[in-house]
DNA sequence: TATGAATGAGTTTTCATTCAT
DNA sequence: CATGAATGAAAACTCATTCAT
């Protein structure tokens, strides 16, 4: 993990991601961060003008890459071949009990949320998720709904998934979870054969 | 559950929750807590022996809070109106910008959580969804999972939406929620004249 | 000189300004201030918010002693004799060895001295001057000269003498001092019987 | 005295003089000298062993210009022409906002004045000086006093004018000037026509 | 010679906790 | 019980100095 990079900022970037991860934000001190990375508390100052942009451009780069794994693989294929991917993605990197994982799930949750980068964050996810949900939405296979709700219908349970599964309060059973994907892909469907006149815009 | 009467006491917790409510809980200094509770810092320490004891109790209180605001009147009606009724109070209270609500969302993403304070919380809060969830599935009514995954799969769009109304992503529109709740409610369904073999257990 | 006051505040006043006067403000750290004063190093931050605040106040207060020993006794007498006796004042203060008069030449030379403590002290010593030169002036006895020339004319060389004595670069000598300070006292006097057609308004 | 060859070393001499003059020897870091001199912070190690011997040499320096300035045309003319010169080039000189001036200013009133930089500057300013004060003594035109006190009787004032005129707490005024200078000047004079017998030698 | 990244001791500041009143 | 001044250890941050390039 640490052989790929010698320059320091990306020490220091690994070092926080991992403190995080480990103990949580609260628990953060520059010093270990700084012994964590191998390198002299001051050396953190030369990349980073104080704890705050360190905390802020770890937090920039962590939603970067979560957004990366989530989108994955999901621009070919049917709709529904790109939704249960999307799905997988998302219960496979919350499974997983990576640096980048659980930082993300710290970040995510904190106040001062609403505030730019954590948008962009948003904004490039949904970019991707965004064609599939219009996609499926104009071509009347979804139900008329905005992507936050069909998101949260549908994706939703896939997070929550992927992390009690981390947390080693269920157990990993591919079955069953494709049963899951299934039932959230057909929970935002538009019955087949009926003409549901929808109530709300998109 | 000492209610009222133990008066700084309250005044404490209550600061507690506002604070990390607001500013969240990197930034909770006992002389904060103290002055929005309008004691003397020492007062705290005859009511909680440290800051770790204090923010764990608040923890204990904020989760029984929660929990009774979800399971609220979920024990009449039939099967479908007590899910809906569940459904609904977590929207609503995830709406809410209440101090308690806040809180909680710090608190349950924070690391630590597979604690004595937050099982008690899943215990409590799945004692109660556990009779819906269990009557529906031994009913055949629902589908044969366990209760983690029928709950992500219908109450986490709840969460999902709640939170997403209240950070002013999404417009509060009761016509639209229910409908989504109806979705929740059918996603977990299994097809009415479909003798469906699940396949995993409870 | 410890003994009057027991309060923190005061004794961390008086250390700041032992060392200021000693070491000069480049070597001033809070420990060290701690550290004389006998206090905790954050006992000092319960009386000033930052070290820029305590080194404004103690400057504040600096001035404020050194203008009541300048202005000493200045209100009685004819003008000739409150001029000398003002004279006097500044040459022995600028005499003494003391904290304050060290301390005092310090700050007077610091840029950031067109700032509100310091302009509030150049009014107040010149409230009591004022009146001196004001008196002469309108009296026809003193050049027709603003404040500040008849000051640097007549007063600055007791100060430059009082420290060129403190500095041990000329021996005291009273009667030499009681000779300049005659020599300042009519440097600023019109002639006697001319009648000077003076240049320049107050 | 090297003039303008050793190309680097002068730029981080006028560097940390504008430095000074801006914001005060207190805030006063290597690296921002190197970056204003446009140089690396290793490279002052080049020319200077510590930062310490950099301030003690640009001392020195600045106090050869200010004493250069002061002096400057004072041996020719008549003693009156020559002290009226000096006293001019000290208003001159003291009302320029220039990086020598205030860093002079700086410098001059700090602890630590008594060192041999300090010395040697005296000397040299007084060593001019001393040719006008010891001519007038000696030809019984001034006042039999030693340099120090003829000093602070005629030429202090003429610092406190050039400071205050620099501050804009008073406006430049030539002819008030040439009228306060006349009064310096007539301040030491021994009285024309009386044999006053002066009390202190030089 | 010159560089500038890196150092780490030192500085300012914060804050959980104690204790005399 | 309650107070809040005082503590001092630890945190964030600075900066003179070094050294591999």
């Amino acid at each position: 993990m640490k052989g790929t990079m010698d320059n320091k900022r990306d020490l220091i970037f690994k070092a926080t991601e991992k403190i995080i991860a480990t103990k949580g934000i609260q628990g953060l001190s520059m010093q270990q961060i700084a012994q964590e990375a191998g390198v002299a508390a001051g050396t953190i100052y030369r990349y980073f003008t104080d704890k705050e942009e360190l905390i802020s451009e770890l937090r920039k780069d962590v939603l970067r890459v979560v957004a990366s794994h989530i989108l994955e693989n999901c621009e070919e294929g049917t709709l529904e071949q790109r939704f249960k991917r999307v799905w997988f993605n998302i219960v496979n990197f919350g499974r997983q009990r990576t640096h980048a994982n659980l930082s993300y799930e710290q970040y995510i949750h904190l106040p001062g949320i609403d505030t730019s980068p954590h948008q962009a964050f948003e904004r490039s996810t949904f970019e991707g998720l965004h064609h599939i949900f219009a996609e499926g939405r104009d071509a009347g296979i979804f139900h008329n709904l905005q992507d936050k709700t069909l998101f949260a219908t549908s994706l939703e349970p896939a997070i929550a998934l992927g992390r009690s599964i981390r947390r080693g309060q269920m157990q990993y059973d591919k079955t069953e979870l494709e049963f899951v994907c299934n039932l959230c892909w057909q929970s935002i469907l538009t019955p087949p054969n009926t003409t549901h006149k929808e109530q709300s815009g998109r």
